[in-house]
DNA sequence: AATGAATGAGCATTCATTCAT
DNA sequence: TATGAATGAATGCTCATTCAT
């Protein structure tokens, strides 16, 4: 192993380290004060490094919100993709897409009201996080409603993108409303209520 | 009438108008720059007015925004209620809900951008709205799900609140993504699509 | 008498009655903010009147002041001069001169405040103000002094210009340690208290 | 001398360096232009830094001004006081003070002038600075003259307070006749006139 | 003469970004 | 790599002055 190949790792992972602290401490800040009322030296003070240090592993302010997005949802999609190529029933399928929304946010007060509140801060951020990450994951909740037309479990007179979009809807609004409640309850838990109404509607039988 | 009061209904509309100048001027700025990024000379552009004529109106950027909300909400409010009351039904009661929620946001493309968008901006503004009118509402759709529960037309086992929030959730996603959609298409339609689901659950029977 | 001449007595007065209203208005905001952080509407709504009426007696913020000080040094040189006439003892006119300075000042706290403060505030009025009536004030008393030294009641060795400003520099320093005194007490009786100093010295005999 | 210790040195008095040519810079715009007319800017620029580097040495403008008088009467009791601390007569302490409070001020004309100007523009400024140092210097006078009371040398049926105020009052007289002056003469001088006066009095004995 | 709504120039301060060390 | 001092562009708000009524 050569000298260079044998220093590059540790480098490489303190590199990696510096760029994931100053991730966390920019969710962390951007969650208190809001993406614009947030400081570059709040995120270093908070990461504990110089000001200068951030710009050696971001471009702009603006590109660690993209950062804070682009690797929560990359890792959010590769999770669920992995986790539903288990599961067969459609059903089960948008059971554990909610659960997984939901247990993700629940887990992380912060990056959920970053997600929450910065990701609708502006269209221009919509736009390009629609982009990049959240047509997928629509398309996703939208492709298991079309099989569970095409194998009859669910009803066929219905848009799939509709139906997608209504699910995702309740889903956010449940978060929405977890990070401004004053109250501290579980976020996961809320998955099973959207969902008993999202399959059976609200009227009685 | 007397000579006073006529010629103080001009003087008091000009004042009206001039504040409503501003307030339209200020809702397709920040829609089209986001609150941030608008300038107030921008608004005063917009409406035709110098920098410092603003002032005389509102007390800050800020306060622009803050009745940009105030009225859309106290506008939508009442002239809900009022239609409301003329309805007994609840699921005729929600079906108007949701169509004023679609129409009235739907009829106004900027004003929309400015709910979806800026509203959702910072928790600061969706504290102080929530406070403001968003409960309210909130509320007027949860009572019309107890009252459908109460006369047996809803099923009694789903918490009135979630309901709630579920069906808002819904609406408020059909709505982020028409002003999102690059595509032009009426909106209030949309309003029949989620009932039908919200009402019917997606299962077949 | 004419029509017009009836009519222009009591528009005059109106007039003059108005720009006294200002003057006086302005006098007291000034003492009470300080020149640069009183505001023009300020001193309308003290007098009463609307903001563009000041405009029609004085032609800028600026020229308000330089008229108290104008009107104010004017009226206390004319009396002055008038007192003075009657005294024939140059050591009586100076008793005279230091008691009629801090009667004048002790009588109208906020012109006080004015003369103390904003007078020299600033070079410009200082400069202004010195070629206007400070210059012919310490002339008076020069000219009394140089007086007094001819008629023997006074040292010769010493220079008239000198004295004067000495004494007007310890009167002066009485009144400004009178504005800024948290006690309330009358100004006037310092004149003795100056003159017993300025005309024995303090050194034991 | 420590390595730190040694590379400390520069670092500390590059940013004293700076703060000095800041308040330098301050005292001659504020003495050209007066506080109110002075732009920040002008004095960044006279300082040759830009106009964001002066908020990194100090708050804000009016905190510039509050420095340069902070100094520079710190500078004066505390050189005042040692001086004096050598002198044992009340009659020489004296006339050190006034030679001192002329060669201070008279060594550095836009001192003076913000000095003369600037602190007697605002009462706030006045009784901010009054309670800071210029009380003190008042009271050094005061005792000096109760002194000589005590000792004999000056006359017992005098106020010290009041002889005080009418030294300073008339030392102060001086300086601003001085800055205000078209003619360029030296002001310690005007110290012995002074004294001359305060100590003979004006009357022929 | 009087009004007061409208104007728009003016300015202190902030902060993302750079760069010499 | 890391630092943090320095930069300077950018902007909300104030207020003396004007002028149509």
């Amino acid at each position: 192993m050569s000298r260079s190949a044998r220093s590059n790792t540790p480098v490489r992972a303190a590199v990696s380290d510096k760029r994931e602290a100053i991730l966390r401490a920019a969710t962390k800040v951007f969650a208190r004060k809001g993406y614009f009322s947030s400081k570059v030296s709040d995120i270093a003070g908070e990461a504990g490094i110089a000001d200068g240090t951030v710009y050696l592993y971001f471009k702009s302010k603006d590109e660690i919100l993209h950062s804070i997005f682009d690797r929560a949802m990359a890792e959010f999609i590769s999770e669920g993709k992995k986790e539903l190529a288990e599961i067969s029933e459609p059903e089960a399928k948008l059971h554990r897409i909610a659960e997984l929304h939901l247990e993700k946010l629940g887990a992380d007060r912060d990056m959920a009201i970053v997600f929450q509140v910065e990701l609708r801060g502006s269209t221009k951020f919509m736009r390009e996080f629609s982009a990049a990450g959240f047509a997928e994951y629509l398309d996703i909740i939208r492709e298991t409603i079309d099989e569970g037309q095409k194998s009859g479990v669910f009803r066929k007179d219905l848009k799939p993108v509709v139906c997608a979009k209504i699910l995702y809807g309740a889903l956010d609004e449940m978060v929405t409303n977890w990070i401004l409640s004053s109250k501290s309850y579980p976020l996961a838990p809320m998955a099973g209520e959207v969902l008993k109404i999202f399959f059976g509607g609200v009227m009685e039988k």
